[in-house]
DNA sequence: ATTTGTGCAAATCGTTTGCATCTGA
DNA sequence: TCAGATGCAAACGATTTGCACAAAT
């Protein structure tokens, strides 16, 4: 059962161990859906598109496993969620300090390239309060 | 019926007037409902609060009118929507350029102290796209 | 064996829409 | 008069939940 020596094996035991590390059991759905949003360099999912992927995958996930899975990877630091829009969720798979650009005609999120942005002159939080996140969203139009 | 020299309506003439130079017809859900957005500063509400605060003053409004005068104030700049946090839409009655603090644990949105907050060194947008708009939400959580 | 995860269908929540009725200019 | 506005209830889409069943340690 473990005699398999192929790079899918070999990948398949780093998310098994990703998934450890989260503290999660590492079951057949969320390696797989794992494996669709690791895999591929940073995106930007919602969990209809990650449903639809693995459906088409032949990994039969239910809808209310995708958003479960999703929310456990979000609360433990293995994903990001992004708000943007107020209808979707999206899923950042890029879990590093960064900023996202929206294109409000696609219904797209992209990062913004590393580094750029600085946000200075911060305001005191008030009382009893910390900073936790500071998040920015450039919102992008075709340019007329 | 135009007689009343109170204060209060020579506050309606005022939002009739305003309600007019956007465009729109100053009937009485949209009178009461721009009264309630914009004569205690500024705010940020759900479609929902309006919706009871209006039925509360004895203004029963129904709650799809609510979201369509929502809209419409939105669209003629009356308002600015503040997308936060994914569930809800919040409408802020300060339309001018600023930030959010947004309190996680509340569900509230604050505005940032004007003047606070500089974005710089942005990034340049992709190929035909320019920027729209840029939204800084400054994420609090109790210090502890 | 025990704990944890999964699937399904039903429930919920915010929001939108269709349509008949009303109302302001 | 009559375009535009409103209310209601039904429709909707995204997300959550309850519970019986299945799989992982």
């Amino acid at each position: 059962m473990s005699e398999l020596t192929s790079q899918d094996a070999v990948q398949d035991e780093a998310l098994q161990q990703r998934l450890r590390d989260a503290g999660l059991r590492p079951t057949r759905q969320r390696l797989a859906l794992a494996e669709l949003l690791f895999s591929k360099g940073d995106r930007h999912v919602s969990a209809e598109l990650l449903h639809e992927e693995a459906v088409a995958v032949g990994v039969p996930v239910s809808l209310a496993t995708v958003y479960n899975t999703l929310h456990q990877f979000n609360q433990s630091g293995l994903l990001r969620a992004v708000s943007v829009d107020s209808t979707k969720t999206y899923f950042d798979t890029n879990t590093s300090d960064h900023h996202h650009f929206f294109i409000e005609e696609e219904n797209r999120v992209v990062d913004v390239p590393a580094s750029h942005i600085t946000v200075s002159d911060l305001p005191e939080p008030p009382q009893g309060m910390e900073i936790a996140r500071v998040d920015v969203i450039v919102r992008l139009r075709e340019k007329g």
